[in-house]
DNA sequence: TATTGCCTCGTTTTT
DNA sequence: CGAGGCAATA
């Protein structure tokens, strides 16, 4: 090891025995397993300042890769502060945009201009849809939602269209790689990268050219990983690319062999991270890649923090003994010195608001014991859930704030202004075409639209050379003027383009010569003054960026524009995550709340089928919800209590709800008295402050034989509406008997027999699916004659 | 070509 | 219950 002085030796002050022998750990591959709240952040700031301060690493020889830009710029401004001077030259960031800082200098090599553009999951889905409107796909079935998902997955195990093609089994893969191959073959033409090509060509760049590869693995002489259990195939493999002797393994199981002639790697690879917090893996991350790490590495060094700086014992207790229930994984026990504290709450509300008006009610009591409001935060598993805690809370006059939901970036017209700009940047960019070309209206429509793209696609030209010949199109005189007259708009904006010295300048000029600020302006809908107060925020935004950004024209031929359109692409509103102003209660998602800690946490919506969510019970998917339950657990500090309710409308009419059986897994001993009863049929109902108000309690039961919806009534199908064969209370399937015996229809996954039922589950054979068992109450089911 | 109304369908989503 | 997609209309 490199020699110590007491001025690296101060870097490990303060810290424990397993994070100080990570810190100070020699090289070679090195995995921290970080318990929630264990300090993991701290390990690794530490670690990289370590590595600058005993000279075994200038800052430029360092990757740090994250996530998120929040985790990455916390990373930075700690480290920064660690070592007391600027940090630049280090390299921490997401991986999307490492990747994209290397696909700038690179795109040349992949058939790619240095301009190309990124899609977000929108772009990407509307050139899909595009795509199977080609291939005469059946678009009811194959949405471009569905079918997007599926190629990501692709994408994500780092598979070829031709690697698709082979796996295909049966009509709907071999749809979805004919969808794969034109849509891959689209974004091409549209000089375009999804974000899964972000990851997907550099890796290709690292295995097709091994002189790019040498330079990158000399550049990083350090890489170090955080969050690693929800890396993917692909970043996996990447991480291999730049680290490893013989990058044998990529990550999908396959060997692909020694790359021939590799000098050998630095392996100086740390990853830091939880499988118990591992969340992702319907976005394809891969949890054995951390379950793995020692058979990948075998010389791996593996340190455990299991001390938990973070909760008191009872929370931690409970977050164990939930966990223990998964089958594979690390085996942990987070341990705290704080003292064992309140202990877990589990309460059963007889309905949704009721729910709500509870944890606003006990939200009052915490404030006024003292707990700040912006140290409250209120989880669920799916967005929907917020809604009824938002009633209760304007009702209480409470202040609060959501995470999640339509961001800045995504907002229509801020998607246009910025679309506008894109395709000048980047006028083969189709899909920023036709999103503005006839925005604000000009009478330009989908057909000529249509014509306009596919006299483009003919001929190989970019849809800025279409529009200025569109009589070759094949259009006629009404739409020649219109396209004529965006010519012209088109014209000035280029203008603006090759003279503005500011990205600022430049998005003002498009909203005039566009007419989109003028229509905004002129119009009636109240809604649009928001609109504009938007695009002005836009610009105030791009306004900032120039000032920060300086202008200047890089090395590499990145200039400003370049990096603000990169800069939307990758850091959509950051700062929504940042840390609660005082006097808010925040409401979000389990998955929004990963890496956030709370005074005081409130889990609603415990019940099975809304968490674990139903389409999670379908597909055996409870160890990835258990650990979702798991970090919801983690995030409190002091106080911690969770909610179910007894009957809840998800939508349509109220359904009787069961208890979530995480409930069950809760330890009783961290439980208070009342939790005991609250998962049994019989859970008595906790006093409220506030009386109910009227009409707060839903009917019981609904009228027999309405017909819920236009159509064909389901009760005269025999079944009920929604969840058909939902238990009226006692958890056994009522209603209409479907026999064993019966052929049925699932809107998944299409026709089979129902097998035989046991208890409230169904077990039926798919035609196409094999066998499959369904939870009665969620099982939505016709019959086929 | 733009608007209206009917129908369908329902997770989570760091980038 | 609501958002978004699509077909029928003005």
């Amino acid at each position: 090891m490199a020699p110590v002085d007491a001025y690296a030796e101060e870097l490990l002050e303060g810290l424990n025995e397993p994070q100080r022998q990570a810190v100070v750990h020699g090289g070679g591959p090195l995995l921290v397993l970080a318990g929630a709240g264990s300090g993991k952040t701290r390990v690794l700031t530490h670690r990289v300042a370590w590595l600058v301060r005993t000279g075994q690493a200038g800052l430029g020889e360092i990757l740090a890769v994250t996530f998120t830009n929040k985790a990455a710029a916390e990373l930075r401004d700690r480290v920064a502060g660690l070592l007391g001077r600027s940090v630049r030259g280090l390299w921490v960031s997401t991986f999307h945009s490492a990747c994209v800082r290397i696909l700038r200098v690179e795109a040349e090599r992949l058939g790619y201009s240095r301009q190309f553009t990124i899609y977000d999951a929108d772009d990407a889905r509307r050139l899909l849809k595009r795509c199977l409107g080609d291939i005469d796909a059946d678009t009811k079935r194959y949405t471009p939602n569905a079918v997007h998902n599926r190629i990501s997955d692709h994408k994500n195990r780092l598979r070829s269209v031709d690697d698709a093609a082979r796996l295909a089994h049966g009509p709907y893969d071999q749809t979805v790689v004919a969808a794969y191959r034109a849509y891959q073959d689209a974004l091409v033409r549209n000089n375009a990268m999804d974000f899964d090509d972000l990851l997907g060509r550099v890796v290709d760049l690292l295995e097709r050219f091994p002189e790019v590869r040498r330079r990158y693995r000399s550049t990083f002489r350090h890489v170090l990983v955080d969050e690693y259990q929800d890396t993917n195939p692909a970043q996996y493999r990447l991480l291999q690319l730049l680290c490893m002797d013989d990058p044998t393994h990529d990550g999908t199981g396959d060997d692909v062999g020694p790359l021939a002639g590799e000098e050998p790697g630095h392996r100086n690879l740390m990853v830091v991270g939880d499988d118990a917090q591992s969340i992702y893996g319907f976005r394809s991350a891969d949890i054995r890649n951390i379950l793995d790490f020692e058979d990948d590495f075998p010389d791996a060094e593996v340190i455990r923090l299991e001390q938990n700086y973070r909760s008191t014992q009872n929370i931690l207790t409970a977050a164990n003994g939930l966990i223990a229930h998964n089958v594979e994984q690390r085996p942990k026990t987070l341990w705290s010195d704080a003292g064992a504290g309140d202990e877990v709450r589990i309460r059963a509300l007889p309905d949704d608001h009721t729910e709500a008006r509870w944890v606003v009610s006990e939200i009052e009591r915490l404030a006024g014991g003292g707990v700040p409001l912006g140290e409250i935060a209120v989880l669920y598993r799916t967005n929907a859930l917020s809604r009824a805690i938002e009633t209760a809370l304007t009702q209480a006059e409470l202040d609060y704030r959501v995470i999640g939901g339509v961001r800045f970036f995504d907002r229509a017209e801020v998607k246009d202004a910025m679309a506008y700009v894109q395709w000048l940047h980047n006028p083969a960019d189709t899909v920023a075409f036709a999103r503005i070309v006839n925005r604000p209206r000009r009478g330009i429509g989908d057909t000529t639209v249509g014509r306009l793209l596919a006299h483009a696609d003919a001929t190989g030209a970019t849809p800025l050379e279409a529009i200025a010949d569109p009589a070759a199109a094949g259009l006629r005189t009404a739409a020649i003027r219109a396209v004529g007259g965006f010519a012209e708009q088109v014209a000035a904006m280029r203008e603006s383009l090759d003279t503005d010295p500011t990205v600022a300048d430049l998005l003002s000029d498009v909203l005039r010569h566009s007419g989109y600020r003028d229509e905004l302006q002129a119009s009636v809908d109240p809604q649009d003054e928001g609109r504009l107060e938007n695009l002005e925020q836009l610009v105030a935004y791009a306004e900032e960026f120039d000032d920060e950004d300086g202008g200047d024209v890089d090395a590499d031929g990145t200039g400003p524009l370049d990096r603000f359109l990169q800069q939307v692409a990758l850091v959509s509103d950051s700062d929504r995550r940042s840390d609660a102003p005082d006097g808010q209660v925040t409401l979000m998602t389990l998955h929004n709340a990963k890496g956030l800690e709370y005074d005081a946490v409130f889990l609603v919506g415990c019940e099975d089928g809304v968490f674990p969510h139903s389409r999670a019970i379908d597909a055996g998917e409870l160890d990835e919800e258990r650990r979702l339950a798991y970090v919801g657990v983690t995030r409190a500090r002091r106080h911690l209590a969770l909610t179910w309710s007894r009957r809840r409308a998800l939508y349509g009419p109220p359904q009787p709800q069961m208890p979530s059986r995480f409930l069950r897994e809760l330890p009783a001993d961290v439980l208070d008295d009342l939790s005991s009863e609250a998962t049994s049929a019989h859970a008595p109902i906790p006093t409220l402050r506030e009386r109910p108000g009227p009409g707060s309690v839903g009917r019981i039961g609904r009228p027999a034989g309405r017909a819920d919806r236009g159509g064909r009534s389901i009760s005269a199908l025999g079944l009920r509406r929604g969840s058909d064969l939902a238990g009226a209370g006692g958890g056994t399937p009522t209603g209409p008997d479907i026999a064993p015996g019966a052929r049925v229809r699932h809107r998944k996954f299409g026709e089979g027999v129902l097998v035989r039922r046991e208890d409230d589950v169904l077990v039926l054979r798919f035609d196409d699916h094999g066998e499959r068992r369904l939870i009665a109450g969620f099982a939505r089911l016709e019959p086929v004659d």
